[in-house]
DNA sequence: TTGAAAGCGCTAACAC
DNA sequence: GTGTTAGCGCTTTCAA
């Protein structure tokens, strides 16, 4: 069918020449249909795209990376729990940034620890990514790698140490999300909020405490203090026991859904109720806790809304690096009031009696 | 610091041939350390190695993939939704391969339907991978894509058209799996179990129902209608709510976690206790449910396994493409019995009888 | 055990 | 609008 074109013909896959040839056109015209480029004339293109299209042409992007000096391709050290926050963000990155013609290679580093954050970039550098995006690392030490990419962290501000060419960060409002939970639990009457934290050397953690700690203070409310947990529901559960028999804890404010699941599960078996003794938010939003008993009241973080925004920023400073970054907007706090909370008992007793 | 090397000292990114300048010995040398090849003495070997550390040469990959034809990464398909399975699968994939020396590049499709595979393959095909690992797609329809590495499906056997140098599939055991689901079910004497399946063109709905119809066929009990869903809790509840109204159903294998979940709170809000009423067991093994009331009865997926094996496979295709494939193991079969199965009510009855 | 030369398939710069 | 030339940084021959 296809007619004797040189090697086209050969075992091997096509390569432009290949199409040049069948096209009747040069390589670099060929080049310029490929990647979309101006001054070419339909007939051109037409003809190449006709000739790739017999050919079963298919780009050599290793060869257009190594000439071009880029890959549009982007690297995502994701951290390595198969949770539904991290899933979610991967998703919603790798959808965005495909929507932007970027493909993506992915790294997961199980602790997001510094050597694990390094590791993982030094080897996505070398693959060669023309950008990187980090989402949530931890709070303390440095990130000893030599980075020459646009950086993005999701969710938190770039380690201090870091150093890379271009540091963006995107807000997910992890602190506004804890105020607004927090807030909601004490607009329900609760005299103060516990927190179930994550890890103390997370940044996810220290948002989530500082707006915690926010709202507790607008209020004029007693901070107690933090309970530990990992994020596992286990550490949830665990939590739960210990607290249980603290009969002055009305409300606990989970930084995590699986957390607050667990920490429920461990209330009630403690005998205490949820809502009607104990209130319990949790963060994250993952709809299923919508169908638990009691459905989790929590707060969603806007993962597709910063996924979005990152990449959009990530973009921007990959092909315009002297230009300035475009505006970002707030993201979007989304409170999802469901059945985990209720007043506390005092006032329940109050109108209880009123009712009665 | 270091001498004045050609280039090196310049303003780019050190090449193979800076090290080797500094190692006073030639780029192929410097090649065949970097590459861990044979016929490199001790003394080059550190003189390298010290040099390489001392410029902080990072190797250029797509140089390395343009030379060699070769990636050393590999592509995978993922199914979109942020759900725990896939979550989890990729998780696992990604270690496995980045302990063979892969590194992973990844596209998610939200429906997995043909075309969407298609197109992700075609891209991934282009970026330059190795291999290709495809977990549980869609039933029907051609893909109709060349693909000239080796592709590997998790879960499932390829579509009857793919075409494919080399096909290999993994099994997650998803069939011994439904089966000792609905067993247990069965053993605890419930007359017949119900389905719930996801949706009926994905080949992971395919598996769970045959070993259900398999169990069910095995005892002689009646195979009653399936209900559908589309893995999600939402379409879960919808079922449930379809289902409560039916008091001769006892006993329900929901093919996902999240859809039994939404499945019991619907049964609940109708009125119909779970276990007592009806028993339901789901699919997946997301360690968050064992914290949920009733704690989820579940079959947990090998995906750490299937990962394993699968990668070491494929890895296996790539690097030895004419040996015989390495025989692969049974994945286990894993019932995880909690709260949410019991027996049916008739015999329920007659205990509550007994001890009254 | 090591090195020299040739190219992998593409795009950049500059001509026309 | 289009073509020509010269590499990108590595690995592959093949020779020493």
């Amino acid at each position: 069918m296809a007619p004797e074109v040189g090697r086209a013909a050969g075992s091997t896959a096509p390569r432009s020449a290949d199409v040049a040839l069948v096209a009747g056109v040069s390589r670099k015209t060929v080049s310029r249909v490929l990647n979309g480029e101006r001054y070419v004339s339909d007939e051109a293109r037409r003809r190449v795209l006709a000739a790739a299209e017999e050919l079963g042409y298919r780009l050599n992007h290793a060869a257009r990376a190594l000439a071009s000096g880029r890959t549009r391709s982007l690297g995502v050290v994701a951290l390595g729990t198969a949770g539904y926050g991290t899933a979610s963000l991967l998703v919603h990155i790798e959808q965005a940034a495909r929507e932007s013609g970027y493909a993506l290679r992915v790294i997961y580093t199980p602790d997001g620890d510094p050597e694990g954050i390094a590791g993982a970039l030094a080897s996505l550098l070398e693959q060669g990514v023309d950008g990187v995006v980090v989402s949530e690392p931890i709070v303390k030490g440095d990130v000893p790698v030599r980075v020459d990419v646009p950086v993005l962290f999701i969710g938190a501000p770039p380690a201090p140490a870091f150093t890379a060419t271009r540091t963006l960060t995107v807000s997910v409002g992890a602190l506004e999300l804890a105020r607004a939970a927090t807030e909601h639990l004490l607009d329900l009457g609760h005299e103060t909020v516990h927190q179930l934290a994550g890890p103390r050397q997370w940044y996810a953690t220290k948002d989530r405490i500082e707006g915690w700690q926010a709202a507790l203070a607008a209020r004029g409310a007693h901070e107690p203090p933090l309970l530990n947990g990992d994020w596992s529901a286990a550490s949830g559960y665990a939590a739960g026991r210990a607290l249980a028999s603290d009969r002055s804890v009305t409300a606990v404010f989970a930084a995590g859904d699986e957390m607050a699941i667990g920490l429920i599960h461990a209330l009630r078996e403690a005998g205490r109720r949820v809502p009607e003794d104990i209130s319990v938010v949790g963060f994250d939003g993952n709809p299923v806790f919508a169908y638990v008993s009691p459905p989790l009241t929590t707060v969603r973080q806007p993962f597709d809304a910063a996924a979005r925004e990152g990449i959009r920023l990530l973009v921007h400073a990959i092909e315009k690096p002297d230009a300035e970054l475009p505006p970002t907007g707030q993201p979007p706090v989304e409170l999802v009031v469901r059945g985990s909370t209720a007043p506390p008992p005092s006032h329940r007793g109050a109108t209880a009696l009123r009712t009665t």
